[in-house]
DNA sequence: CAAGGGGTGAACACTCTTGTTCAGCGGCGA
DNA sequence: TCGCCGCTGAACAAGAGTGTTCACCCCTTG
């Protein structure tokens, strides 16, 4: 009863995160990750089973259910972590758009790390969680406004943007799962509709142009 | 421990929605859908508490959890539906935009709906829910396609319309809740973000054109 | 081969949840 | 005033989820 086995996820971890209490089961949190946004009710023994693990295994790992819990909080912010700074690292070559392209694409395959993470309201009183998703909320804020700085976006509230963002990038992920997107249509779709919009681009000369559908 | 006392939800039914059945329990099942969408694991016991009824009354209304789940599902969907039907009647007065703007005002304050309808996965599997959204969703997409033929939109996908617009009123409502946006500042945002976007208004003919392929 | 460590299922105690039954309570109409 | 009806908490049984212990197995290392 795996929900997805492996492979959801790139490898994207950056190497030099040497904890290995942590490291060793990255694998692991991220089945559990996957696992609970798709059946936020699961029980421990579930989530084991969909990890490809035995329960008492999941028990020594994660003495209890909020601590295995804050564990996959954590992780899924570090995948998301390591998204953006991946984009921020991509940044350097091509600056014509402030590095929102490498964003939205590093952001898209990641989406039950941000479906967990904006939809789990234990996390609320987690203070690690909330540290680390105050330093992911600067790192891409800090994204945005490089961005802006290029002239590619307007004058909106920063917290707007990443909310747009955030929101387009989901639904377009979830559209890939359904099969109505293709993969590699989404990153243009999610960055042309976020900045260009759904709306018709000529206000004035509107010659009634009907759709071909 | 009620999450929302009550005024959170506008009273929306139609009044002719005269099942006395239905139409008696919608205060319950409105408080219901909050206090799930708050806390995904609730157990009736604290289901019933948050509507501020007893455990024993719960259980003689829905004689089980899953269908205590079905009804709010359905109510959730009826309360989207009205939302819908509503911006329609009042596109009758203003047709500059297609019912557009009548939309997304009339979708705002009903955000736990929205949240709970799209990531309730018990839903896919019941048959009348599905029936209902395939007939939502049917409502939608007639206002979003007046909206196109009225010149307001352009020339995309129905269903990726309808998901970024449920994006951006879904998060314009979590930010009104978080104290963040204005309640009356929410329909501006939302339909100038998603007709106009985010970018800046093209200072030159082509931002990034990247891949047209 | 022997020792050890990590992973495992079986079994257990305990709590929480679910669903049921029942007697009591308060309002409301006759 | 009386009886009806809906709501209620108490109590109960059955089941699921949680957390622990333990003996066992497999694989690796010495």
């Amino acid at each position: 009863m795996s929900v997805s086995p492996s492979g959801v996820l790139p490898r994207i971890g950056p190497s030099p995160e040497a904890d290995p209490e942590l490291q060793k089961h990255t694998a692991l949190l991220d089945a559990a990750v996957s696992y609970l946004v798709a059946h936020p009710r699961a029980s421990l023994a579930q989530i084991a089973a969909a990890a490809g693990i035995g329960r008492t295994t999941l028990f020594k790992l994660f003495a209890t259910r909020d601590e295995l819990e804050h564990a996959v909080a954590v992780r899924a912010l570090a995948v998301c972590q390591a998204a953006v700074d991946e984009a921020d690292s991509r940044w350097a070559h091509r600056s014509d758009d402030g590095g929102l392209r490498a964003l939205v694409t590093a952001l898209l395959p990641i989406g039950p790390q941000l479906n967990f993470i904006w939809r789990t309201p234990s996390l609320d009183v987690d203070d690690e969680v909330h540290r680390v998703y105050l330093q992911l909320d600067r790192s891409l804020l800090a994204v945005l406004g490089r961005a802006r700085s290029a002239g590619v976006l307007r004058d909106l509230p920063d917290w707007w943007l990443g909310q747009s963002l955030y929101a387009l990038v989901y639904v377009a992920w979830e559209s890939v799962q359904s099969g109505r997107l293709a993969r590699l249509d989404a990153p243009d779709l999610v960055l042309d509709t976020m900045l260009s919009g759904v709306g018709a681009p000529s206000p004035t000369p509107t010659p009634t142009r009907r759709s071909t559908r």
